[in-house]
DNA sequence: CGCAATCGGAACGAATCAGTCCGATTGGAG
DNA sequence: CTCCAATCGGACTGATTCGTTCCGATTGCG
């Protein structure tokens, strides 16, 4: 029940991110140095959130990033989601993933939905611009 | 943000524990045998169950275990932290943790106490009870 | 047209997790 | 009282995933 390393950094680059002015290009060096994140593991994260369409990617020189949507409109379920694929407790909740050879008779499985929604509603309630408010 | 298949199987294997008379020894074998987990996974997870409080274990012939609480007194937050230990999302929630070399100057750390207890409560909230119910 | 800067994907190493096995302890039978 | 069977408890091994690092592809500027 912890958040991923991968994860963790992404929360605080972003948060980091969303502290510029809404349009500026931020390269992964430039948030890696604010953050302290080591610039290859930046890097890779910053390719992943925009993979997931949190970020815009511009590449060349002067290229960099920008936040698609603004800090309210993202929450940690996004991010979570964008670093450490969809938010499913058991392998069950998701569709088509049937690894579990007790599914038939497994007295449980009925309730994992609802559990599952909620915890991605409580972490769906906090938006980056919360995170990014820093005393609170 | 997975739940580990060591806490999965402990959420199964106590909600079939759960259904069976309040006082009766149940063993590591029987359990096994309801639940279809391997049996040596089983023996360690029901030891790590015991050692958490949430069983009370007897030893030697006809021995096994018993709930130490009522269904409804254990929770799902309960058995995820006696499986994967204390439900913390970051390290720095954990005091007398200070892996993070950025805490001095980091702007989200403020926020993940709140966050982390959202969660906990929302696992907090289902009971065993509610899980072994069976259809709902 | 060449160079510098930046993103994107691929490879390596480490840590944790899942699974398995064997020893320690206890209760009952002879 | 002694021996045996049954059960819990801890230690070891293998595998998967995570985290990190490095190198190539692409783009804009001089």
């Amino acid at each position: 029940m912890r958040l991923s390393s991968l994860a963790d950094y992404a929360v605080v680059m972003l948060s980091a991110a969303a502290r510029h002015p809404a349009a500026a290009r931020l390269s992964a060096t430039t948030l890696a140095e604010e953050t302290g994140v080591p610039l290859p593991t930046a890097q890779k994260l910053m390719g992943r959130l925009a993979a997931a369409g949190l970020l815009t990617s511009a590449r060349g020189t002067g290229g960099g990033f920008v936040l698609a949507k603004g800090p309210a409109e993202i929450s940690l379920a996004d991010i979570v989601e964008a670093v450490e694929g969809p938010i499913a407790l058991t392998s069950c909740v998701e569709h088509g993933r049937h690894d579990c050879t007790l599914e038939h008779a497994c007295s449980v499985r009925p309730h994992w939905p609802a559990v599952n929604d909620a915890l991605r509603g409580a972490l769906g309630g906090v938006s980056l611009a919360t995170l990014a408010g820093g005393h609170g």
